[in-house]
DNA sequence: CACCGTTTCTACAACGTTGTAGGCAACGTT
DNA sequence: AACGTTGCCTACAACGTTGTAGAAACGGTG
């Protein structure tokens, strides 16, 4: 039942080269040859073997994709994004999940290039870029800001920008005691440093005091830290008026804290957040919240492989920067 | 920078067959010259080329998993744990999307066999038997009810017997009228059909009657289905007191309609879903559902893919059964 | 009609790996 | 001392594909 170009070639009378000419598309075949190639193919329900293809051309049709967690749904949008801008050049997605943890992630970096696949996108959340420097040149993309000086091609956003903006939206609503959270000690929390900063800007050029204490840290960014981190807040007595999670996740989890403690949103603390998750157009209030352009990052990042693979291997790394905009929801709507 | 057993064995003076044997493990090597070797590969850091391995072999040590959409954080959350079951058998997992497209599915039923992957998990939901029918004999796992009459091994869970518990708990509390949400006219919808009948089962053993304009259609399971089939309910004058909705997002949704209509929940109208996804746990309010054991069920397909690759590819095909539990939460809890 | 360029096709080798067959020592047994 | 057994290693071929080189057939030109 699985058949090789030799049986093709066998059943239509001509020499493997030619079926495989066939397959490949070459030019100089006689019609009348391909059709009886075309029909043994049909017949047998020949397909290439993508290994043998690939041990001939160094070329497999594979990337990899590598996030920290496959259940972040920030990740599993990016992914679907990444896999349809992938198809647009006929590449399978083989997706990784590293956990973010760093030994993960170097397996990764250096492992997965077991010549499986032909290049990597990345979204690194532990790894330095001594990992990388050491790394032979199975083409990688970047995402995010975790490693940065150029060991490889990069797509971020501009994080200090949106987390300004997102913060003056909440000064303009009148809000004055403004909150965040998700601050990371550690120096994996490039994302969240540069968020914060963006946050301490605002304040700044508003006159308003940045305050140690209504900045909540977050070693992880899933509901459940939200959820922690707000209800810190409140027992500590800092009344914010306003809170700025440094993602969804994170916000949808102060939304529940709030909840609980009886406080209306936005009525009595306003929350914006960050990544625009689909959970957030649902939630009870809608959030609002920083959109990066998901699909544009898929895109660029799937372009960049795409130079990088065809091009020239050795030229300098290019950074691009992915859109965003502001989405404001119910969670931030002045009553 | 990138090297094969053929530099390693002249840098450690051995045939390229030893160091094959090293890097397999075989027996019968003298330590020293197996130190011998094993440096030189660390000293080049070698990596055999998986494309040439499998070529010789049959085998590549990669796994498929097919889902209808990542973002969908069932499947997200399923993916993560396929991952992990597959890992402990050294498997990497590629992830494809279909989109619950027919075609889509075909392709990746027949086409991803393309000699690259040893098996395939697949979640299929437009896909029929007789597709399935003239495959070769790649190895693969079903997840669901869609194709049924075991033309491959498959990890189902009791939908009906789930559906049926998880209305009579709305039954227990006192709903009398109970609204479902999910069903659906084509073939396609199996799970759907399967947790009808149980709420069906269910309101018929209460000696319930069960009320066609009750029951919902949502072609698609996402939020906005729910909310749109939510709206639908409320605005036909039907009151329910309780809705059952096919999955969690489609709960999720139809807590945003019923908040929007200025619906207590549950004081006003009970919500249950079913696949216990993440935000379901810190929704407002949190959602009671039915929570299939994703974890027992990635477990459960890898095992019987592995079987099924080492095994007998010709024995019968298998069906096992994943355990599920009640999660009751606040969208029933009692006032 | 000899010549040349193009079209069409074929044979062969190679990609990197591992299974098979076999060789050479070293050892224990008769 | 001759023999078989075991341990360790090597040479070779093969997995299915495609690039290269070149042969054969064809068409047009002087």
């Amino acid at each position: 039942m699985r058949h090789r170009l030799k049986d093709v070639a066998e059943r239509a009378g001509v020499s493997v080269k030619t079926v495989s000419n066939v397959v490949n598309g070459y030019v100089h075949v006689r019609p009348d040859t391909r059709a009886r190639v075309e029909e043994a193919i049909a017949e047998l329900n020949y397909r290439p073997n993508l290994s043998a293809r690939h041990l001939r051309k160094g070329r497999t049709g594979v990337i990899a994709l590598a996030v920290p967690e496959l259940d972040i749904p920030y990740f599993a949008e990016l992914a679907r994004y990444v896999v349809t801008a992938a198809a647009a050049y006929g590449w399978t997605v083989l997706i990784d999940q590293t956990g973010g943890r760093r030994e993960q992630e170097r397996v990764v970096a250096s492992g997965i290039t077991d010549h499986l696949i032909d290049g990597l996108i990345f979204s690194p959340l532990a790894l330095t870029a001594e990992d990388l420097a050491g790394l032979d040149g199975t083409p990688m993309v970047l995402l995010g800001e975790r490693v940065e000086h150029g060991p490889a091609d990069r797509v971020v956003i501009d994080n200090v920008t949106a987390a300004r903006q997102i913060t003056e939206h909440l000064i303009e609503l009148g809000h004055r005691r403004i909150a965040a959270i998700g601050s990371q000690r550690t120096d994996e929390g490039a994302s969240a440093r540069l968020r914060l900063a963006g946050y301490a800007d605002a304040l700044r050029a508003a006159g308003l005091d940045y305050d140690e204490t209504l900045v909540a840290p977050a070693s992880a960014w899933h509901r459940a830290d939200g959820a922690a981190a707000m209800r810190g807040l409140l027992t500590s007595g800092v009344r914010p008026d306003a809170v700025f999670c440094f993602n969804d996740t994170l916000a949808l989890g102060a939304l529940r804290a709030l909840h609980e403690a009886g406080l209306r949103v936005p009525e009595d603390v306003a929350v914006v957040g960050f990544d625009d998750i689909e959970d957030g157009r649902f939630s009870i209030p809608t959030l609002s919240t920083v959109a990066p352009d998901k699909e544009r990052i898929a895109e660029l990042a799937v372009e960049l492989l795409a130079n990088r693979l065809d091009g020239d291997r050795a030229a300098p790394t290019r950074e691009l920067s992915a859109p965003y905009r502001l989405e404001l929801r119910e969670s931030t709507r002045t009553p």
